[in-house]
DNA sequence: CGTCCACGTCTAC
DNA sequence: TAGACCTGGACGG
């Protein structure tokens, strides 16, 4: 299911399971594995990860003397990472890092479909934009100045899968967004986004009011940020790789992609797009909306209800629906794993050689102890009440709001306070993304209400 | 058994 | 703007 939360889930999988792990030897690569050899072998290494979009790095650090070696993965359409026992690994899993446990265990990169690759070093691809989960203000910025580029000429449906822009959204996020923003698919993505630049001064209204109006109506960039935010932040992590039961939690998240009842089309490059409602004008002609599709295997007794299905309708089956995942296969790693490769041999790929990139990055990880504030939800509650506003300095607060609308953060400022680098340390924001608070006042609490985590700085 | 479909890029007419 | 690149699950006959 790679899409940004997924990559973003994947790392975090990483970073606990094996945080404190030892990794030795050399990198195994399968036959058949898209990305090229890993030039590296060391008698003692860790592992960590990060991500942004729906990319993802490796770090191999030494623990003596000797160079790091980066990674960046992609996921293709099936790829994830998965820590299991050396001696018997899943099937298509094309690159294996060991660890150095008595059963030595291997964290494997698994891909079936193999879409996935990876390249040596720790370059981001250039012509990504910023990451629509961890680096929103800019992510929404690189939208917002370049709207007068060919790629919002597209329908808001199809220029949300364009990664220069929309960085880590995919095909159910696309819906997910739209349908929360009640967009249609095929509206003109500049005439939609066009209307967010001016709709960002909205004067007259009280601090508090307005912080409300901004949680209760995100506007469709903020979507961007939230709602795969919302997957990342649920209390039952939807893509846990040793979980394999909480793909029917993630079913039950979705509220348009695959859910019965909603409209199906395909846009021009001949993927689905989920939609409720009107296509929107720039919807292609001589294709009828496609309902239903009943072959959700997850809800038998939905009834066939011919209506249009309402938010609350097609909330369906509750918890009722049993994993449609079956089999638990995928054993028998055959020691040829795909000898057949029929036709067309691996092409040559042109391996980008990594320039050197000096990214001062090194985020600081200053550990807290987290007050847990755990909330459902994306619920602020009372956090944004009057009394707690109290004190800020309104003013610069709401200048920068409005110059970045993040619904989720919230600054309180204390004056003698010592600026650190630091992340927050539930979702790893990066430093950069802090550096745009830093501007306006040091910051004392830093809250993402779409996680519910609060973070003392 | 065969057909359709899938959470994503790429590059070749 | 088609395809190519892949495996595997769901579904129909």
């Amino acid at each position: 299911m790679p899409e940004c939360p997924e990559l973003h889930l994947a790392g975090r999988y990483i970073n606990e399971a094996c945080g404190g792990l030892v990794f030795e030897g050399g990198v195994q690569r399968s036959a058949v594995g898209r990305g090229p050899e890993v030039p590296f072998s060391s008698e003692a290494y860790r592992v960590t990860a990060a991500s942004r979009g729906k990319e993802l790095r490796l770090t191999l650090a030494p623990l003596g003397p000797g160079p790091s070696q980066a990674l960046v993965f992609r996921f293709g359409m099936s790829g994830s990472f998965r820590l299991c026992e050396a001696a018997s690994p899943p099937r298509h899993a094309h690159l294996r890092f060991f660890t150095r446990e008595s059963p030595p265990r291997a964290l494997c990169f698994v891909d079936p479909r193999r879409f996935g690759t990876w390249r040596l070093g720790e370059d981001w691809q250039p012509d990504r934009g910023p990451c629509v989960l961890l680096e929103y203000p800019a992510f929404r910025e690189n939208v917002l100045t370049n709207l007068e580029d060919k790629a919002f000429d597209k329908p808001i449906c199809e220029a949300l899968l364009n990664q220069k822009y929309f960085n880590g959204i995919g095909n159910y996020l696309r819906a997910e967004i739209l349908y929360r923003a009640k967009i249609p698919p095929f509206e003109k993505a500049r005439t939609v986004l066009e209307a967010l630049k001016h709709q960002e001064q909205n004067s007259s209204l009280t601090l508090s009011k307005k912080l409300k109006l901004k949680r209760d109506n995100p506007d469709l960039l903020e979507l961007c940020h939230k709602v795969p935010m919302e997957v990342v932040a649920a209390d039952k992590n939807l893509f846990d790789p040793s979980d394999s039961d909480n793909y029917a939690a993630f079913k039950n998240w979705l509220q348009c992609y695959l859910v019965p009842g909603m409209s199906s089309l395909r846009d021009r490059n001949n993927r689905t797009i989920w939609f409720q409602g009107e296509p929107g004008p720039m919807a292609p002609k001589g294709q009828k909306p496609h309902k239903k599709h009943a072959h959700l295997k997850a809800d038998p007794e939905e009834a066939p209800t011919p209506t249009v299905t309402t938010r609350a309708s097609k909330r369906r089956s509750g918890g009722a629906e049993k994993p449609p995942k079956p089999a638990v296969k995928e054993e028998e790693e055959k020691a040829v794993p795909d000898g057949s490769r029929k036709g067309r041999a691996r092409g040559k790929k042109k391996v980008a050689a990594a320039p050197t990139l000096s990214e001062p990055d090194a985020p600081v990880r200053a550990k807290r102890n987290r007050t847990s504030t755990r909330r459902g939800r994306g619920e602020a509650g009372d956090f944004w009440s009057e009394g707690m506003v109290k004190g800020i300095r309104a003013s610069r607060v709401l200048q920068d709001i409005a110059r970045h609308p993040l619904t989720f953060c919230l600054l309180v400022s204390l004056p003698t306070f010592q600026v650190q680098p630091l992340q927050c340390e539930f979702c790893t924001l990066p430093s950069t993304h802090l550096s745009l608070w830093k501007r306006v006042t040091p910051p004392l609490l830093w809250r993402h209400a779409g996680l519910g985590c609060l973070v003392l700085l």
